[in-house]
DNA sequence: AATGTAATTGCAACCAGTTGCAGGTAGAGG
DNA sequence: CCTCTACCTGCAACTGGTTGCAATTACATT
Protein backbone atom coordinates (compact mmCIF):
# COMPACT_ATOMS: atom_id res chain seq x y z
CA UNK A 1 0.00 0.00 0.00
CA UNK A 2 2.97 2.25 0.61
CA UNK A 3 2.70 4.27 -2.52
CA UNK A 4 -0.50 4.59 -2.57
CA UNK A 5 -1.26 6.50 0.16
CA UNK A 6 -2.15 9.74 -2.48
CA UNK A 7 -4.77 7.89 -3.97
CA UNK A 8 -5.83 6.72 -0.61
CA UNK A 9 -6.31 10.39 0.08
CA UNK A 10 -8.37 11.28 -2.41
CA UNK A 11 -10.78 8.77 -2.07
CA UNK A 12 -11.15 9.59 1.48
CA UNK A 13 -11.65 12.85 0.75
CA UNK A 14 -14.25 12.30 -1.89
CA UNK A 15 -15.98 10.19 1.13
CA UNK A 16 -15.46 6.47 -0.07
CA UNK A 17 -14.14 4.08 2.41
CA UNK A 18 -11.28 2.05 1.69
CA UNK A 19 -11.93 -1.05 2.32
CA UNK A 20 -9.63 -4.49 1.71
CA UNK A 21 -11.46 -5.06 -1.63
CA UNK A 22 -10.71 -1.72 -3.16
CA UNK A 23 -7.15 -1.15 -1.99
CA UNK A 24 -6.44 -5.10 -3.48
CA UNK A 25 -8.33 -3.63 -6.61
CA UNK A 26 -6.50 -0.34 -6.33
CA UNK A 27 -3.09 -1.58 -6.04
CA UNK A 28 -3.82 -4.05 -8.78
CA UNK A 29 -4.32 -1.50 -11.53
CA UNK A 30 -2.12 0.75 -10.22
CA UNK A 31 1.04 -1.61 -10.69
CA UNK A 32 -0.46 -2.90 -14.41
CA UNK A 33 1.30 -1.53 -17.59
CA UNK A 34 -1.76 -1.45 -20.19
CA UNK A 35 -5.58 -2.33 -20.53
CA UNK A 36 -7.09 -4.84 -18.50
CA UNK A 37 -10.55 -6.39 -18.45
CA UNK A 38 -12.57 -6.24 -15.49
CA UNK A 39 -12.33 -10.66 -15.18
CA UNK A 40 -8.63 -10.12 -15.49
CA UNK A 41 -8.67 -7.86 -12.27
CA UNK A 42 -10.76 -9.69 -10.91
CA UNK A 43 -8.48 -13.04 -11.27
CA UNK A 44 -5.86 -11.55 -10.51
CA UNK A 45 -7.03 -10.07 -7.32
CA UNK A 46 -8.66 -13.34 -6.36
CA UNK A 47 -4.92 -15.07 -6.21
CA UNK A 48 -4.14 -13.22 -3.07
CA UNK A 49 -7.50 -12.52 -1.34
CA UNK A 50 -9.96 -15.32 -2.65
CA UNK A 51 -13.42 -14.01 -1.05
CA UNK A 52 -14.38 -11.18 -3.78
CA UNK A 53 -17.22 -10.75 -5.99
CA UNK A 54 -17.12 -9.27 -9.98
CA UNK A 55 -19.51 -7.07 -8.90
CA UNK A 56 -17.13 -5.52 -6.41
CA UNK A 57 -14.70 -5.08 -8.96
CA UNK A 58 -17.21 -3.39 -11.11
CA UNK A 59 -18.53 -0.91 -8.51
CA UNK A 60 -15.04 -0.27 -7.49
CA UNK A 61 -14.01 0.47 -11.50
CA UNK A 62 -17.32 2.56 -11.28
CA UNK A 63 -16.20 5.00 -8.53
CA UNK A 64 -12.79 5.14 -9.85
CA UNK A 65 -13.93 5.62 -13.28
CA UNK A 66 -15.93 7.98 -11.75
CA UNK A 67 -13.23 9.94 -10.41
CA UNK A 68 -11.27 9.83 -13.43
CA UNK A 69 -8.71 7.88 -12.07
CA UNK A 70 -9.31 5.12 -14.47
CA UNK A 71 -10.36 5.11 -18.26
CA UNK A 72 -13.19 2.65 -19.45
CA UNK A 73 -12.45 1.97 -22.93
CA UNK A 74 -14.24 -0.32 -25.63
CA UNK A 75 -11.65 -1.74 -27.97
CA UNK A 76 -14.54 -3.62 -29.99
CA UNK A 77 -13.32 -7.29 -28.71
CA UNK A 78 -16.60 -7.91 -27.00
CA UNK A 79 -15.32 -6.59 -23.48
CA UNK A 80 -14.36 -3.21 -22.08
CA UNK A 81 -10.83 -2.65 -20.45
CA UNK A 82 -9.93 -0.79 -18.11
CA UNK A 83 -6.61 1.39 -17.20
CA UNK A 84 -5.09 3.70 -14.58
CA UNK A 85 -4.69 7.06 -16.09
CA UNK A 86 -1.34 8.30 -16.08
CA UNK A 87 -0.81 11.88 -17.33
CA UNK A 88 2.02 12.05 -19.01
CA UNK A 89 1.12 8.53 -20.79
CA UNK A 90 -2.50 9.84 -22.49
CA UNK A 91 -2.74 7.72 -25.75
CA UNK A 92 -5.84 7.01 -27.95
CA UNK A 93 -6.34 4.00 -30.26
CA UNK A 94 -7.27 3.71 -34.22
CA UNK A 95 -9.21 0.06 -34.44
CA UNK A 96 -9.53 -1.41 -38.08
CA UNK A 97 -12.58 -2.44 -38.70
CA UNK A 98 -11.61 -5.12 -41.44
CA UNK A 99 -8.28 -6.50 -39.76
CA UNK A 100 -9.02 -5.31 -36.45
CA UNK A 101 -5.37 -3.79 -36.75
CA UNK A 102 -4.41 -1.42 -33.86
CA UNK A 103 -2.35 1.87 -34.10
CA UNK A 104 -1.60 4.63 -31.10
CA UNK A 105 -2.81 8.34 -31.72
CA UNK A 106 -0.81 10.79 -30.54
CA UNK A 107 -2.70 12.46 -27.25
CA UNK A 108 -2.22 16.07 -29.15
CA UNK A 109 -5.00 15.22 -31.47
CA UNK A 110 -7.44 14.79 -28.73
CA UNK A 111 -6.47 17.39 -26.59
CA UNK A 112 -6.97 20.40 -29.21
CA UNK A 113 -10.49 18.93 -30.12
CA UNK A 114 -11.34 18.86 -26.21
CA UNK A 115 -10.06 22.62 -26.05
CA UNK A 116 -12.10 23.94 -28.86
CA UNK A 117 -15.20 22.29 -27.49
CA UNK A 118 -14.62 23.66 -23.93
CA UNK A 119 -14.07 27.14 -25.44
CA UNK A 120 -17.26 27.14 -27.68
CA UNK A 121 -19.61 25.30 -25.54
CA UNK A 122 -18.17 25.24 -21.84
CA UNK A 123 -18.36 22.03 -21.75
CA UNK A 124 -15.46 19.91 -20.64
CA UNK A 125 -15.29 16.63 -22.02
CA UNK A 126 -13.36 13.61 -20.61
CA UNK A 127 -10.64 12.62 -22.96
CA UNK A 128 -8.84 10.01 -21.65
CA UNK A 129 -8.75 7.03 -24.29
CA UNK A 130 -10.58 6.92 -26.63
CA UNK A 131 -10.89 3.89 -29.40
CA UNK A 132 -11.62 5.27 -32.78
CA UNK A 133 -12.78 2.87 -35.55
CA UNK A 134 -11.68 3.18 -39.01
CA UNK A 135 -10.27 1.79 -41.90
CA UNK A 136 -6.47 1.08 -41.78
CA UNK A 137 -4.48 2.03 -45.19
CA UNK A 138 -3.73 -1.13 -46.40
CA UNK A 139 -7.50 -1.85 -46.05
CA UNK A 140 -8.76 0.72 -47.87
CA UNK A 141 -6.34 0.12 -50.55
CA UNK A 142 -7.55 -3.91 -50.93
CA UNK A 143 -11.17 -2.70 -50.82
CA UNK A 144 -10.60 0.07 -53.69
CA UNK A 145 -8.78 -2.77 -55.68
CA UNK A 146 -11.79 -5.56 -55.23
CA UNK B 1 -40.19 -1.31 -50.03
CA UNK B 2 -40.27 1.02 -52.37
CA UNK B 3 -37.93 3.80 -51.28
CA UNK B 4 -35.55 1.00 -50.23
CA UNK B 5 -34.26 -0.15 -53.91
CA UNK B 6 -31.33 1.72 -53.62
CA UNK B 7 -30.26 0.27 -50.35
CA UNK B 8 -31.39 -3.28 -51.40
CA UNK B 9 -29.19 -2.87 -54.37
CA UNK B 10 -25.85 -1.49 -51.99
CA UNK B 11 -26.46 -4.59 -50.07
CA UNK B 12 -26.72 -7.02 -52.44
CA UNK B 13 -23.61 -5.97 -54.47
CA UNK B 14 -22.01 -6.61 -50.99
CA UNK B 15 -22.80 -9.99 -50.80
CA UNK B 16 -25.99 -10.05 -48.97
CA UNK B 17 -28.85 -12.03 -48.77
CA UNK B 18 -32.23 -10.07 -48.55
CA UNK B 19 -34.52 -12.00 -46.35
CA UNK B 20 -37.91 -10.58 -45.22
CA UNK B 21 -36.29 -10.32 -41.67
CA UNK B 22 -33.81 -7.85 -42.98
CA UNK B 23 -36.13 -5.90 -45.04
CA UNK B 24 -38.24 -5.29 -42.21
CA UNK B 25 -35.63 -4.38 -40.06
CA UNK B 26 -33.90 -1.88 -42.73
CA UNK B 27 -37.68 0.03 -43.41
CA UNK B 28 -37.75 -0.15 -39.29
CA UNK B 29 -34.43 2.10 -39.00
CA UNK B 30 -35.16 4.02 -42.54
CA UNK B 31 -38.64 5.58 -41.71
CA UNK B 32 -37.35 6.36 -37.54
CA UNK B 33 -36.00 9.41 -36.49
CA UNK B 34 -33.52 9.18 -33.71
CA UNK B 35 -32.20 6.65 -32.31
CA UNK B 36 -33.26 3.21 -31.38
CA UNK B 37 -32.25 0.59 -28.95
CA UNK B 38 -32.06 -2.80 -30.69
CA UNK B 39 -35.34 -4.12 -28.68
CA UNK B 40 -37.08 -1.13 -29.94
CA UNK B 41 -36.83 -1.76 -33.37
CA UNK B 42 -37.61 -5.82 -32.12
CA UNK B 43 -40.54 -5.02 -30.80
CA UNK B 44 -41.68 -2.50 -33.79
CA UNK B 45 -40.47 -5.27 -36.40
CA UNK B 46 -42.22 -7.69 -34.25
CA UNK B 47 -45.91 -6.05 -34.63
CA UNK B 48 -45.73 -6.35 -38.31
CA UNK B 49 -43.89 -9.66 -38.52
CA UNK B 50 -43.87 -11.96 -35.90
CA UNK B 51 -41.32 -14.66 -36.12
CA UNK B 52 -38.27 -12.74 -35.56
CA UNK B 53 -35.94 -13.05 -33.17
CA UNK B 54 -33.33 -10.47 -31.17
CA UNK B 55 -30.36 -12.21 -32.21
CA UNK B 56 -31.31 -11.57 -36.00
CA UNK B 57 -32.03 -8.14 -35.01
CA UNK B 58 -28.19 -7.75 -33.71
CA UNK B 59 -27.04 -9.98 -36.72
CA UNK B 60 -28.50 -7.53 -39.05
CA UNK B 61 -27.71 -4.30 -37.58
CA UNK B 62 -24.29 -5.81 -36.96
CA UNK B 63 -23.89 -5.89 -41.19
CA UNK B 64 -25.36 -2.73 -41.36
CA UNK B 65 -23.10 -0.82 -39.61
CA UNK B 66 -20.05 -2.88 -40.88
CA UNK B 67 -21.29 -0.98 -44.09
CA UNK B 68 -21.69 2.10 -42.55
CA UNK B 69 -25.65 2.42 -42.95
CA UNK B 70 -26.53 2.87 -39.28
CA UNK B 71 -24.70 4.07 -36.73
CA UNK B 72 -23.95 2.31 -33.25
CA UNK B 73 -23.65 4.74 -30.12
CA UNK B 74 -23.26 4.02 -26.19
CA UNK B 75 -25.27 7.02 -24.86
CA UNK B 76 -24.06 5.61 -21.29
CA UNK B 77 -27.70 4.68 -20.72
CA UNK B 78 -26.86 0.95 -20.55
CA UNK B 79 -28.28 -0.04 -23.71
CA UNK B 80 -26.54 0.98 -27.07
CA UNK B 81 -28.52 3.03 -29.37
CA UNK B 82 -28.95 2.67 -33.53
CA UNK B 83 -29.25 5.36 -35.98
CA UNK B 84 -29.69 5.24 -40.05
CA UNK B 85 -26.80 7.45 -41.04
CA UNK B 86 -27.85 10.36 -43.20
CA UNK B 87 -25.05 12.63 -44.75
CA UNK B 88 -26.81 15.59 -44.04
CA UNK B 89 -27.51 15.06 -40.21
CA UNK B 90 -24.27 14.26 -38.60
CA UNK B 91 -24.19 14.98 -35.04
CA UNK B 92 -22.80 14.07 -32.00
CA UNK B 93 -23.30 14.05 -28.43
CA UNK B 94 -21.62 15.83 -24.97
CA UNK B 95 -22.88 13.88 -22.29
CA UNK B 96 -22.60 14.93 -19.03
CA UNK B 97 -21.54 12.82 -16.54
CA UNK B 98 -22.90 14.34 -13.36
CA UNK B 99 -25.99 15.42 -14.79
CA UNK B 100 -26.57 13.07 -17.43
CA UNK B 101 -27.75 16.24 -19.51
CA UNK B 102 -27.41 15.71 -23.46
CA UNK B 103 -26.06 18.66 -25.87
CA UNK B 104 -25.65 18.14 -29.69
CA UNK B 105 -22.23 18.75 -31.35
CA UNK B 106 -21.58 20.12 -34.16
CA UNK B 107 -19.95 17.51 -36.97
CA UNK B 108 -17.50 20.07 -38.38
CA UNK B 109 -15.67 19.52 -35.48
CA UNK B 110 -14.65 15.94 -35.50
CA UNK B 111 -14.96 16.10 -39.28
CA UNK B 112 -11.87 18.27 -38.87
CA UNK B 113 -10.05 16.19 -36.56
CA UNK B 114 -10.79 12.72 -39.02
CA UNK B 115 -9.20 14.95 -41.82
CA UNK B 116 -6.22 15.17 -39.76
CA UNK B 117 -5.83 11.80 -38.67
CA UNK B 118 -6.13 10.37 -42.38
CA UNK B 119 -4.00 13.33 -43.64
CA UNK B 120 -1.00 12.24 -40.91
CA UNK B 121 -1.73 8.26 -40.51
CA UNK B 122 -3.02 7.21 -43.56
CA UNK B 123 -5.92 5.71 -41.49
CA UNK B 124 -9.16 6.62 -42.48
CA UNK B 125 -11.59 7.11 -39.18
CA UNK B 126 -15.67 6.26 -39.34
CA UNK B 127 -16.49 9.28 -38.08
CA UNK B 128 -20.67 9.14 -37.52
CA UNK B 129 -21.79 9.36 -35.02
CA UNK B 130 -19.84 10.14 -31.39
CA UNK B 131 -20.88 9.95 -27.81
CA UNK B 132 -18.18 12.12 -25.80
CA UNK B 133 -18.37 12.20 -21.83
CA UNK B 134 -17.63 14.91 -20.10
CA UNK B 135 -18.92 17.84 -17.59
CA UNK B 136 -21.36 20.04 -18.67
CA UNK B 137 -20.75 24.01 -17.52
CA UNK B 138 -23.80 23.51 -14.96
CA UNK B 139 -21.94 20.92 -12.74
CA UNK B 140 -18.62 21.93 -13.21
CA UNK B 141 -19.48 25.72 -11.53
CA UNK B 142 -21.11 23.31 -8.93
CA UNK B 143 -18.30 21.25 -8.29
CA UNK B 144 -15.85 23.98 -7.96
CA UNK B 145 -18.01 25.79 -5.33
CA UNK B 146 -18.61 22.42 -3.52
C1' DA C 1 -38.04 -24.13 -63.72
C1' DA C 2 -34.89 -27.19 -61.06
C1' DT C 3 -30.43 -27.48 -58.60
C1' DG C 4 -26.64 -26.43 -55.53
C1' DT C 5 -24.59 -23.94 -52.01
C1' DA C 6 -23.21 -20.39 -49.10
C1' DA C 7 -25.48 -17.14 -46.30
C1' DT C 8 -29.00 -16.65 -42.96
C1' DT C 9 -32.29 -17.94 -39.45
C1' DG C 10 -34.29 -19.49 -34.82
C1' DC C 11 -33.20 -21.65 -30.92
C1' DA C 12 -30.97 -22.38 -26.70
C1' DA C 13 -27.09 -21.92 -24.09
C1' DC C 14 -23.94 -18.77 -22.89
C1' DC C 15 -21.05 -14.46 -21.40
C1' DA C 16 -20.51 -9.56 -19.75
C1' DG C 17 -22.28 -6.45 -16.80
C1' DT C 18 -26.04 -4.58 -13.48
C1' DT C 19 -29.15 -4.40 -9.63
C1' DG C 20 -31.98 -5.22 -5.23
C1' DC C 21 -31.38 -6.72 -0.95
C1' DA C 22 -29.97 -8.24 3.67
C1' DG C 23 -26.06 -8.41 6.38
C1' DG C 24 -21.42 -6.45 7.43
C1' DT C 25 -17.80 -2.87 8.07
C1' DA C 26 -15.11 1.67 7.84
C1' DG C 27 -14.47 5.36 10.21
C1' DA C 28 -16.66 9.73 12.27
C1' DG C 29 -18.14 11.28 16.73
C1' DG C 30 -18.50 10.78 21.23
C1' DC D 1 -12.32 2.37 23.11
C1' DC D 2 -17.35 2.07 22.00
C1' DT D 3 -21.35 3.38 19.26
C1' DC D 4 -23.78 4.50 15.29
C1' DT D 5 -24.79 4.83 10.60
C1' DA D 6 -24.02 5.50 5.88
C1' DC D 7 -21.58 3.11 2.78
C1' DC D 8 -20.03 -1.23 1.01
C1' DT D 9 -20.09 -6.28 0.13
C1' DG D 10 -21.62 -10.92 -1.49
C1' DC D 11 -25.20 -13.19 -3.26
C1' DA D 12 -28.54 -14.35 -6.56
C1' DA D 13 -31.49 -12.98 -10.00
C1' DC D 14 -31.67 -10.42 -13.97
C1' DT D 15 -30.76 -7.72 -18.61
C1' DG D 16 -28.30 -6.83 -22.89
C1' DG D 17 -25.86 -8.96 -26.23
C1' DT D 18 -23.27 -13.07 -28.50
C1' DT D 19 -22.43 -17.63 -30.34
C1' DG D 20 -22.64 -22.67 -31.99
C1' DC D 21 -25.53 -25.45 -34.39
C1' DA D 22 -28.89 -27.72 -37.34
C1' DA D 23 -32.44 -26.47 -40.44
C1' DT D 24 -33.79 -23.24 -43.92
C1' DT D 25 -33.67 -20.04 -47.78
C1' DA D 26 -32.00 -16.46 -51.32
C1' DC D 27 -30.33 -16.46 -55.44
C1' DA D 28 -26.59 -17.70 -59.00
C1' DT D 29 -26.10 -21.25 -62.35
C1' DT D 30 -27.75 -24.28 -65.34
Amino acid sequence: MSCETETVEVLREAGHKLTPQRLMILSALRHAEGHYTATEIYDQVRAEYPYVDISTVYRTLGVLKEMRLVSETNMGTGDTTYEWVREHRRHHHLICRDCDTVASLDHQYLEDLGAEILAESGFKPDIDHFAIFGLCAACQERSRTA
